[in-house]
DNA sequence: CTGAAATGTAACAACATCAGTTACATCAAA
DNA sequence: TTTGATGTAACTGATGTTGTTACATTTCAG
């Protein structure tokens, strides 16, 4: 599976977001994010605006710019991190249309729909068990 | 996320194979199956290596050559045919190594990677949860 | 022992996605 | 008005997926 690191990326961004302004600060910019996620800010813009979108994260801009989190910690589950950077599902169904004289052909896709869609479900619940705050914890309590 | 489609067209080949023998043929070629899933031959044959390397299919070569089930479709499970087919997890970690002076950068991965294999680990009990049998009923059921 | 029909597999093209990068317009506070 | 950041388009390189051609290999039938 062509398995991406947008979800790793954005609750990095978050999380670090996160602990800086639990030390005091007002805003975090893209430039410190990405030194410590070691990549590029543009990288990080690109999906703070994406969370920002979601409601999830905000910024501002001229002099002394930088981002916030729009929601505390503890109110963030990475399903909704998940459902802010990742539009397409996990799996698809064919490629092509296939052959509809084929009982094979013709039924299969609606079966393995909604499976797959099954499969969805028990990943967001997963996902949704897991909040920010709850990753930090552990990343504190890691160190 | 960059969704294929191997799994459905893998289950799709053994679905047609088994109700091809069960309908009293020998062998099913990958060029019949190709004109179900609506493909090349090649890319069901390239699949089907990968089952039989998996113990879910086997080949017969020379004149009167195709492809055979090893097991009865009510013991294949979607969860076999995604192992066989799908190499890599779902999510994937850092592109590149965060900072390790960063607290979070430095303990981020493993507690991510441990929100992941719980995500995982759904996901393949929901696919253990549907046999390629149950597929079939559903196929010929929706007809 | 030869031909036919299929698999086995390499090689390549087309297309999409991802991550990284450069460049530059835009904005707002000091 | 300067400054330092965001906003965003455009491009590159790497990689993965699907489809396709080509051809060697295998094995049965006759």
């Amino acid at each position: 599976m062509s398995a991406n690191s947008r979800l790793t990326v954005a609750a990095h961004a978050l999380t670090w977001i996160g602990l800086y302004q639990r030390r005091g600060h007002e805003v975090a910019t893209s430039e410190q994010i990405a030194t410590s996620v070691n990549t590029n800010p543009v990288v990080i813009r690109r999906l703070l605006a994406q969370l920002r979108k979601a409601g999830l994260a905000d910024s501002r801009r001229g002099a002394g710019a930088g981002w916030t989190l729009s929601r505390e910690l503890s109110t963030i589950t990475l399903l909704d991190v998940y459902e802010a950077v990742e539009p397409g599902p996990v799996f698809a169904l064919h490629p092509a249309t296939p052959d509809h004289e084929c009982v094979v052909g013709h039924g299969i896709g609606p079966v393995l729909g909604t499976v797959y869609d099954g499969v969805e479900a028990a990943l967001r619940a997963e996902l949704a068990r897991t909040t920010l705050e709850d990753v930090l914890r552990d990343v504190l309590n890691s160190a």
